[in-house]
DNA sequence: AGGATTTTCCAAAGCGCTTTGAGTTTCGCC
DNA sequence: GGCGAAACTCAAAGCGCTTTGGAAAATCCT
C-alpha cells in the first residue's frame, strides 16, 4: 500500500493525501478525517526512503564510534548513554544509528556519512584532546553533539559533559581532608579529553593542599576491573603503599576492591576508594548505602539530553551550538574513611 | 555531486556511469577507470536513501530492543554482541539501527519496520519463552535472525543461541562431583527463553545426582551486582547455607563474591561460584588464572555469527533458515573448590 | 447578481539513483 | 566489402514521496 493506492482509493489527488496526513492547513478537516480513517483501515505506512528522499531529511541520528576506540561501544557507559538517547529518539520519530568509523580516513569518513544521506546528524563519541573531528564536522556542516569536550579546540560546538575536573578535585580533596596524603589516580585513557580534566582536578586538589604530584601512584588505562585490580595490587604491595585511590570507573574500582581484599586489607579501613561513574544500570552501586563513596552523575541523563539537543540543532540549523555543563555529586558511601597514620 | 553532474562532467550518461560505477560488465574498461577515477578525484558518493529506493534495498539492518525489556540495551552481554555485529556490517557496507520497540502493540511496530524500508532485515534479542514475533515475523516476511532461541515455537526460523542448558547441566555436575550438594541457582528472568533453559539444565543435574530441587535455592531476577549480592547474602545467613551458586552473568557473580567476603568466609573454600558468561569486554574474568570458574562463550562472536547469517538470508532470501548452536567451554578458575562437609 | 476572496483540490516536477529497451559503433569473418 | 554479432552507450521510465504553481469550487461582500 502505498501513497498512489492509497489517493487512488479515495478518489483523491496524492497531493491532497499527502497534505492530510502531514497535518497541512489546507485540506479539509472531513477530507483529513476520512484520509486517516482510511489510512488507518488500510495499513498505509509512508516509506521512509522515499520520504527522506523528497524531504533531504532521514529521520535518524548516527552515534559515531572510532574504530580505534571501539572499546568504547562495549563500556557500559555507552549503553547508558545510547539508552538515554534513544527515548528521546522515539519520542521524535527518528532513528538510532551505529556507525563504526576508522581512523585512518576520518575525514573521508564523515563526509562519507554526511553525502550518503542517511542521518540527519551525529553524535560525537569518545572526544580526544584537540580533536580534529569538530573542525571537520563544522566544515562539512553535518549538524553534531559531542559528547564531552575537546580541549584546545577553538570554535565553537555544540557538547554536553560533566565536570569531570570540578568533581576529581572534588573528590580527591575529599579524600585529603579525610587526612589521606597517598592517594592514587586510576585514570581512564588519558589522551581522551574527559580522562585529561579529571587529572587536571586530581593535581589541583593536591597542589592545594601542598601534596606533591606522585607520578607513581598516577595510572592511565582503559577502564576495565582488571586494570583496577593489578594496578592496586602493585601498589599496595609497595612499602609505602597509598591509603586511597581515585577510580575513574565503577568497574576499575571493583578491581580495586578485589586486591584490597587478597591483601588482606579492610575497605575504609585501611585502603579508601572514590570512584566516578557509578551508576550504570547493571552495576549499581549497591542501595541505601552505596558501596562505593562516589561522584555521580547519570550517564543515561547525559544521553537524553545530548539526544534533545542534537534533535532541536537539526529542527533550526540556524541556531547557536548549544553546551551543557553537568555536575557529578559527592556520594558518601561506605568505601571511605579516615587515614589511618 | 551528484550522478548526473558526474555524467555531464564526463560527457556520458547516467547508466553508463553508474553501470561503471556498480561493476556491470556491459561497461569497457578504460570507460570504467575513467569513471573510478573522476568519481575518486570529484568526491562523489551516492546518495544512500536514493539507491535505497531504486534497488529496494537499505543496506542497514536493525536491532531490535523490546521496550519492556529495555534493560536489555545496558546489559553489557548487548554491547559485546553489537560490537561483533558492527563488524560484520561494517566488512559489508551495511549500517546497524537499533530500534525500541513498545510491546502494546507489536503487530503494528514490526510492520511499521517493514513498510518504513529503513532495514533489510532484523536481529531479534531477548527472545522469551514461545515469542509471538517469531511467527509475526514469518507472516509479514521481513528477514529476521533471533539471538536465542524461543520454547514452544514450532516454525522453523533462523537462529543462533549458545547451548543454555548443557553449560547449566555441565557447571551444575562440575559443582556436585566437587561434593556440593547444596547448589543455588541466581538464573536471569525466567520468561527469557534462555533463563528458562538454564534452570532446565540445573534441574537436570541435580536430579541427575539424586538431589532434591528446592526452590529457595532458586532465583530469578534482571542479572545485576546488587541482585547477587542480596540473594547471596540472605542464602549465607541461612543455619543451612548453600556452599556452591551458579549465576548466570559475571556481574552476578561479583555481587555473589562481595555477599560472600562480608559474610567473612573465604571463596573456594567455604562458597563455590560457577559463572556463565563471564568474558565481557570489560569485565574480564582476570587473566590466565580466571577469578572465576566459569562456562565461556564469547558474545562477540556470537554477534559476528548472527550477522553473517542475517546478511547472507538477505542475500539469497529463498535459503532456509540457518541454525547455529555454539558449546560454552568449562574453564577453571579459582572460584570453586571441594565442599567442606 | 457578480466580482473578490477564501477554501479545496490537483497535475506535474522534482529528490538521486537503477534498469529497461533500444540505438549506435566496432569487430570478426567469409 | 558486407553481414551478423558483440561491445558500448543512451534516453527515459520508474522507486514513493513532497511541494510548487495553479485551477476549480465554495464563500463572502456590496
Amino acid at each position: 500500500m502505498n501513497l498512489k493506492q492509497l489517493s487512488e482509493h479515495l478518489n483523491l489527488s496524492q497531493t491532497t493525501v499527502s497534505r492530510a496526513l502531514n497535518g497541512y492547513p489546507e485540506v479539509s478537516e472531513s477530507t483529513r478525517t476520512r484520509v486517516l480513517k482510511a489510512a488507518q483501515d488500510l495499513n498505509y505506512r509512508p516509506n521512509l526512503r522515499a520520504k527522506g528522499l523528497a524531504t533531504g531529511r532521514a529521520l535518524a541520528i548516527g552515534h559515531v564510534i572510532p574504530v580505534s576506540n571501539q572499546h568504547e561501544m562495549v563500556n557500559p557507559v555507552f549503553g547508558d548513554f545510547i539508552a538515554g538517547a534513544g527515548e528521546s529518539y522515539a519520542r521524535e520519530g527518528f532513528d538510532m544509528m551505529l556507525k563504526l568509523v576508522p581512523d585512518s580516513d576520518e575525514t573521508r569518513a564523515y563526509e562519507d556519512i554526511r553525502a550518503r544521506g542517511t542521518v540527519d546528524g551525529i553524535i560525537v563519541h569518545g572526544p580526544v584532546i584537540n580533536d580534529e573531528r569538530i573542525a571537520l564536522l563544522s566544515r562539512i556542516g553535518l549538524p553534531f553533539v559531542v559528547h564531552g569536550r575537546s580541549t584546545d579546540v577553538a570554535l565553537p560546538y555544540s557538547w554536553i559533559d560533566v565536570n569531570n575536573r570540578g568533581a576529581f578535585e572534588r573528590g580527591t580533596q575529599f579524600l585529603i581532608e579525610l587526612g589521606h596524603r597517598s592517594i592514587a589516580l586510576l585514570n581512564g585513557l588519558e589522551h581522551m579529553d574527559f580522562a585529561f580534566r579529571r587529572r587536571k582536578g586530581y593535581e589541583t586538589a593536591l597542589r592545594n593542599h601542598g601534596i606533591s604530584v606522585d607520578a607513581s601512584l598516577m595510572r592511565s588505562e582503559e577502564m576495565t576491573e582488571i586494570y583496577g585490580y593489578r594496578a592496586a595490587k602493585e601498589m599496595l604491595s609497595r612499602s609505602k603503599r597509598p591509603t586511597a585511590f581515585v577510580c575513574s570507573s565503577i568497574i576499575t574500582a571493583i578491581g580495586v576492591r578485589r586486591a584490597v581484599h587478597e591483601a588482606g586489607l579492610v575497605l575504609a579501613r585501611d585502603v579508601s576508594i572514590i570512584t566516578h561513574d557509578d551508576a550504570l544500570s547493571y552495576l549499581e552501586n549497591g542501595d541505601d548505602v552505596p558501596i562505593f563513596t562516589a561522584l555521580r552523575s547519570s550517564v543515561r541523563y547525559a544521553g537524553a539530553e545530548a539526544a534533545d539537543m542534537l534533535l532541536s540543532l537539526i529542527a533550526i540549523p540556524k541556531n547557536a551550538p548549544k553546551t551543557r555543563l553537568l555536575e557529578a555529586d559527592l556520594i558518601i558511601g561506605r568505601s571511605t574513611g579516615p587515614a589511618v597514620t
